[in-house]
Parts: C-alpha cells; sequence; structure tokens
DNA sequence: AGCACGCCGACT
DNA sequence: GTCGGCGTGCTC
C-alpha cells in the first residue's frame, strides 16, 4: 500500500510524504517520520511521534525528507498533529544555533522550547454562586455572612467566597437547597486585559528624554540593533524602557523583559502595571502546571503582549516577538550551567538577530564584554548620566580593616557601629551587607583543631544556627551541630569562624538591642511569594537594620534606607577567579546604590583590608571610567574575553584516577592551533562535589576563532565517555569553580 | 533524556 | 528459586 521510495510520483498535493522530526532528547539529529495520508506537515509544526516505547512531542525540523534508504522500511508514523502554533523558522534558527554554539544537544536545547507542560485535560469549570431567592427559614450567624458578602448579587467564586465568609461548603449547599443561593459555572477564566501603552506615561526629565526618544526610535524602527540602557541605579532606567515596550505595543508586536531569576518582584510587576494598567504575563520556574500551560498558549498565539521572565522565557514559541530587553544584563544569574550551559544575554542577542528585531541591554555596570562592545560601537550607548529628580549619588568611605578592626570575634568596625546608630536614631534603615550565608563558614575544635568538612565534598560545613545545623553548600548534605568534637571527644570545645548573616544579626542586636533586625538570605527564603512579602515588610518601614546576602543587591527599592555598610568588601576578590573584580564592583556598587534613593542622602561604608585595591579607590571615588579602564586594559593584555574566548571542559567521575587519566588523555589529543592554548588539566577550585572528583581543562583562543567548531573536531575524536565518566563542556564559562 | 534489556545480590 | 540494583545502548 505504502510507496516506499523516495521518489514516488504522487501529486504535490498528497499529504503522503516524509519529514524530519526533532525529539525533545539528548539527541543532535533529527528522525524521520512517515506522514498519514490526510495529514498536511511543514516545518515548524509540532508533532506526537513514537519513540522507542513512548510518544513524544516533537517539531518537524524539514519537510520532504531524504532519509537514508536503508531506513525506509522501518520508519514509523506521525502520530498526531497538536493543535498549536507552529514553532517560526526563527525559532527554528535559535534552537540550532544554540546547539551548534554551546555542544549541547539540539533536542534538549528544542525540550526548553515546549515547556508547555504535559496534557492537563480540559480545564476543570469554575463554579459560582450568586444570591438570587429569599433568605433562609433559618438564619445562622454563618448563613448571615455568607448572605452579606453576596448581597451585591454578583457571580463569586464558590470557594473563595465561602473562605472569605469564613463558612464551610456546608453552609453553601444548606443555602442551595433552600433557594437562597444559586451555583452556576464561572465564565471562563478571562484573558486578562492587554496592556495599555498610554496608560500613565511618565513625565521624563530632559536628559531622560533623550534616552527615551532612543529607546522610541529603536522600537519603531523594529530592525536588528542591541542598545545599551546605561544608567545608574535610581536614573529610571525601567520607565526608559518601558518606553520602547509601549512603542512595540503600539505597533502590535510582543516584547520579553528578560530578569535575573531573583529579580522577578512584586515591585517590578506592581511598577509595569502603574505605566500599562495591568501586570504583566509572567515566565519562571515556579508557576503551577496550569498557569504554565495557560501562559505558554497565551504566548505561542499572541494574546501576550509582554512577557516578563526568567532566562527560560527567551525559549518561548513567542507569535511575533518585536523586542527583548534584558534588565540587569550584567547578572551572573543569566547563565545558566546545569544541563545547557548557555548565557541568556548573549543569546537574547542571538535572538533579536535571527528575528530582526531589536534588545535592550540595561545595567547600571555593564559587564566589560557589553561595555567594550558599546565603545567598539557595536552596540548603541543610551545612557541615563544621572539619579532623577536631582538625587545625589551616595557617598562612598573606605573603612581600612587595618587601621580600624572591630573587637575581636566581632565584624562591625566602630565606625560603621555609630553610623548605624546614627542612622536608626533618625529613624531611616540601615542595611548591613555580606556576602555569606548561615553564621560561620567554618567550624572548627579549639581542642584538637578538627575542621568540619563535608564528606562528599571539598568544602567546609557552615553553621546555620537558624536550622540548627551544619549545612553543605554545594551539596546540601547537612548534619546536627554535635556538642562533642568527632574527633578528640572534647566537650564544649567547638568555635565558629569568620562571620556570616546569622552572626551578623546576633552582633546587631548586641550592638543596636532596640532596633528591629531581619535577615535577608536565599536559604531562609522558600519561594517567590514569602520572598515578596519580607521585601514588602521592609518597604513600610517595620525593619531598622537589614542584614543580607546579595539577594538585597537586587532592584529592590526600601525608600527609608540611607546607609549600606559592606561587612567585608574584599570577599570576592581573592579566589583567582578572572572576573573577581569586575564581579566585586558590580556588586558592590549595586548593594551601595540602594542607599538614599529617595531623600539623595546615602552613604556606603566598604570595610576592606585592601583599600588601595583598583576596585575600591574606583568605588570610593564613584569612578566607573577608572574601573573600566583598568579592567578592560587588563582583559586585553591578558588575552580574557571580550578579547580572547574561553572553554572549559569539566571532567568528573566517582573516583579521581579516572577523571585525572582521562582529562589528561583528551589533553593529549587536543588539536594543535597556533591560535589556541589548551590549559590544565588541573584539579578544579572545588575539587570534590557530591562525592564527583573534577579535573577542569581551559581553551583560551583568539577573538576570531570558532572555539565551538575546534572543541566539536577535538571531542569527536575523543574515547566516548562511559560508566560514571562525565563530560561536561562550558563555552563562554562565566564561573571558575 | 527515558526506557528496556541484561547480568549479579537479598528476599517472598 | 525470583525481585531488583543500575550499567549499556537505542530511539526514525
Amino acid at each position: 500500500m505504502d510507496d516506499h521510495s523516495p521518489r514516488a510520483s504522487s501529486p504535490p498535493t498528497s499529504s503522503t510524504g516524509i519529514v524530519d522530526v526533532l525529539v525533545p532528547v539528548a539527541l543532535d539529529h533529527t528522525y524521520s517520520y512517515r506522514v498519514p495520508r490526510g495529514v498536511e506537515l511543514k516545518a515548524g509544526d509540532v508533532v506526537c511521534v513514537p519513540l522507542g516505547p513512548r510518544e513524544v512531542v516533537g517539531v518537524v525540523w524539514a519537510e520532504n525528507a531524504k532519509p537514508e534508504p536503508r531506513l525506509h522500511n522501518r520508519l514509523k508514523d506521525v502520530s498526531e498533529k497538536l493543535d498549536v502554533p507552529p514553532l517560526k523558522g526563527e525559532l527554528r534558527a535559535l534552537v540550532d544555533w544554540v546547539s551548534n554554539y554551546t555542544l549541547s544537544a539540539r533536542g534538549m536545547v528544542l525540550r526548553m522550547c515546549l515547556r508547555m507542560g504535559e496534557d492537563l485535560g480540559p480545564e476543570r469549570v469554575r463554579m459560582g454562586m450568586r444570591l438570587v431567592g429569599p433568605p433562609p427559614q433559618r438564619m445562622t450567624p454563618a448563613r448571615r455572612r455568607l448572605i452579606e458578602l453576596l448581597s451585591d448579587g454578583l457571580l463569586h467564586g464558590k470557594s473563595e467566597a465561602a473562605k472569605e465568609a469564613g463558612v464551610s461548603a456546608g453552609v453553601v449547599d444548606g443555602l442551595v437547597d433552600e433557594g437562597t443561593l444559586t451555583v452556576e459555572a464561572m465564565p471562563k477564566p478571562l484573558v486578562p486585559p492587554a496592556p495599555d501603552p498610554s496608560y500613565a506615561v511618565p513625565e521624563f526629565s530632559r536628559q531622560q528624554r533623550t534616552a527615551v526618544d532612543g529607546m522610541r526610535a529603536l522600537a519603531a524602527n523594529g530592525t536588528f540593533h542591541v542598545a545599551l540602557l546605561d544608567g545608574v541605579t535610581g536614573s529610571g532606567k525601567t520607565e526608559v524602557y518601558f518606553e520602547a515596550v509601549a512603542e512595540t505595543i503600539r505597533r502590535g508586536k510582543q516584547s520579553l523583559i528578560l530578569m535575573p531569576e531573583i529579580a522577578l518582584t512584586g515591585q517590578f510587576l506592581d511598577r509595569f502595571a502603574r505605566r500599562f494598567g495591568v501586570r504583566p504575563l509572567e515566565w519562571h520556574s515556579e508557576l503551577t502546571p496550569r498557569t504554565r500551560q495557560r501562559n505558554w498558549a497565551a504566548i505561542a498565539s499572541g494574546e501576550a503582549p509582554v512577557v516578563v521572565g526568567a532566562r527560560s522565557a527567551l525559549f518561548m514559541p513567542y507569535a511575533d516577538l518585536g523586542l527583548i530587553v534584558v534588565d540587569e544584563e550584567h547578572e551572573q544569574a543569566y547563565k545558566q550551567d546545569d544541563g545547557a550551559h548557555y548565557h541568556a544575554r548573549d543569546m537574547a542577542v542571538v535572538r533579536a538577530h535571527v528575528a530582526k528585531i531589536p534588545v535592550v541591554l540595561a545595567s547600571a555596570t555593564p559587564s566589560v564584554e557589553t561595555e567594550v562592545n558599546a565603545r567598539k560601537g557595536r552596540y548603541q550607548r543610551i545612557a541615563l548620566p544621572s539619579r532623577f529628580g536631582g538625587q545625589h549619588m551616595p557617598h562612598i568611605e573606605a573603612i581600612d580593616l587595618r587601621r580600624e578592626a572591630p573587637p575581636r570575634g566581632r565584624f562591625i568596625s566602630p565606625r560603621l557601629a555609630e553610623q548605624i546608630r546614627f542612622a536608626v536614631e533618625r529613624r531611616e534603615q540601615a542595611l548591613l551587607f555580606l556576602n555569606r550565608r548561615g553564621y560561620a563558614p567554618l567550624t572548627l575544635c579549639r581542642a584538637c583543631g578538627h575542621r568540619f568538612a563535608c564528606t562528599i565534598c571539598d568544602a567546609w560545613l557552615v553553621d546555620h544556627r537558624f536550622r540548627q545545623r551544619l549545612v553543605c553548600h554545594h551539596c546540601g548534605f547537612s548534619m546536627p551541630r554535635p556538642h562533642a568534637c568527632p574527633n578528640c571527644a572534647a566537650e564544649e570545645s567547638l568555635v565558629a569562624v569568620g562571620p556570616g548573616v546569622e552572626r551578623l544579626q546576633e552582633e546587631a542586636a548586641q550592638l543596636f538591642p532596640d532596633a528591629r533586625t531581619m535577615v535577608l538570605s536565599s536559604d531562609l527564603i522558600t519561594s517567590i511569594e514569602t520572598m515578596r512579602s519580607e521585601l514588602n515588610e521592609i518597604a513600610e518601614g517595620r525593619v531598622d537594620i537589614i542584614i543580607g546576602t546579595q539577594l538585597v543587591a537586587k532592584g529592590h527599592h526600601f525608600p527609608r534606607l540611607n546607609l549600606v555598610g559592606v561587612v567585608d568588601a574584599d570577599l570576592g576578590l581573592s579566589n583567582g577567579d578572572p572576573r573577581a573584580a569586575e564581579r566585586t564592583w558590580q556588586l558592590l556598587n549595586q548593594v551601595i546604590g540602594r542607599a538614599g534613593r529617595d531623600q539623595g542622602r546615602g552613604v556606603g561604608y566598604l570595610q576592606t583590608h585592601q583599600p588601595e585595591h583598583p576596585v575600591m579607590k574606583a568605588l570610593v571615588a564613584c569612578d566607573r571610567e577608572a574601573f573600566y579602564a583598568s579592567e578592560i586594559e587588563m582583559r586585553e593584555k591578558t588575552g580574557y574575553p571580550p578579547f580572547g574566548r574561553l572553554a572549559g571542559l569539566i571532567v568528573s567521575a566517582g573516583d579521581r584516577p579516572t577523571a585525572e587519566g582521562f582529562a589528561r588523555k583528551l589533553a593529549a589529543i587536543a588539536p594543535i592551533d597556533e591560535r589556541i592554548k589548551v590549559l590544565g588539566p588541573a584539579e578544579a577550585p572545588l575539587a570534590v562535589i557530591k562525592g564527583r572528583y573534577r579535573f577542569r581543562l581551559l581553551v583560551k583562543s583568539l577573538r576570531n576563532v570558532d572555539v565551538s567548531e575546534y572543541l566539536r573536531e577535538w571531542l569527536g575524536a575523543a574515547p566516548k565517555t562511559k560508566g560514571n565518566l562525565k563530560l561536561e563542556v562550558d563555552v563562554d564559562p562565566q564561573s571558575f569553580l
């Protein structure tokens, strides 16, 4: 019955043929399937196909496929064409590009586009109730409350209304039986109203106007174009790029605003709502399956004009994307390192390029890569030179810990303590910043010197007094804090070494007994919702001293915060990471930028052992130019990005010799290329994580080298990994742990 | 990535 | 004697 010849002379209108389908599994290549009669398939169509013993959702990657002839009698049929919009060519091109660049399987990249959730079945019809009849014969307090609530005669959600009135479902049923209430189906969940680009256009200052014009022009042009929106904290960056979003809405196209995972706060959504009248659609990992499905559909159909999301939102199948904004473009959170290794900011530029649309990179402290691109004119710089409304940047001072040391076992120097006291007396807020979770990073035995380390990672156990446990920050292992030393059995001999935010809170409570303190640390936060409520508490002024890890550096606005104390400014500088200086500069800038945003009287104190370090000097002098100049010069001289390219290979195995042996073998067969240096293998800075031994190779090349191609050639000749041996490829690594 | 097939230890 | 551990290999 079926014609197996690829040159079948069926008429072109016949739907019988063969298509190549990309399936969302760890495969680079497409598989060919026969198209059943009566089905019409074109590239981009989303289909269900049999794959081994199961059915998977895949995407047609090529029509009129010409599979290997010997496969012909083994081809299976496409099971079904799904009723969703096809993936556009631009998204398929992005998948191909990302897979080619990062060396991750194409199927796995496709998977990121298909996160629409499983078929959850038809959506449950929500029931509502309405007051229709006379009051019941027997009135009870519960019945009265419910009737009161429904007295507007409108349809109320059944469970919500019962909950609000504080009554059980039984009360509802009783009133229905009496004929007082009716229960009817709620109308289908209403499509949220579209953001209104003219809802509340703000007044812009003269300096902002230029930037706003730039934003509108770029959105109106609608062609590929990269702009760096460069403005200090408090300069109104968000409101300025909202104008690009507004223009894109007017043009009937969708906008994507990418945010670092953690910055997806209610504050931002409210700010959006104040400008556009409604909250935007969200896309992040904490959506419930039903919301995920609904939002995916709204994005794919084009019903969602604006999407605010974490990095995974970049791979959504927008019906008609017209603009991408990458907020806080320098954030490390944009780099995904589990599974596929990709940098969402860079891939956003790629997506904008293939979709021929503009992209805005916004930051107060641009990454060195972006800054160089702006200096070379590859990106247009749109600058917001100062704070909005004549506010001043915080005044920054260094506190030299070599001269003004805190008392032994304490971490707040006398001068910083005094300033905090003044701030609290003035009823202002103070922020103590320390990028270290827990109580103390190390616990040791005073009697024998024993140090508590993780048994399966190469790391100390961090004392978390809040949870009463010693915790490994790399694998999550934890144990109760023991009373006696497990090594020498000495009792009461364990001491905490070094500070964490919890210990700092203890110190603050002793120094300022009347002040209200709050610790903000990622391990104390269980969900986006709890974080939103804690941030609200601070914003409403119910906290005097905030003690936080880098969580507090992100775009939250605390109106009464005027003082920021950085407890250990040197913390990120000494780890041998090529980006250490850049990171420290960005983080401290951001954290200190939290101060004085309303009254303009912000002050920052940097506790440091090296006030002469270029980063500290640039911070104190408020001289960003000095920082970029020295950092760019250093990168250029050493050939680090963006003046050269890097890729990392991480070999890991359950035992040290296997990992090291394979890494050495890899190094030995690296193709010779005078533009490329292969460094290592070296034991990774954190040599053991979760019981796996890790070795790293670093590929360092000139800027114009196609590193991905080099890696493919190299790894193609490598023996294939088997057993528990694992090889990870990280093109453009951000972290060197 | 899943999932089956396949070959060696503690239980109905 | 079987249930089940996860190593290896395939999926059009």
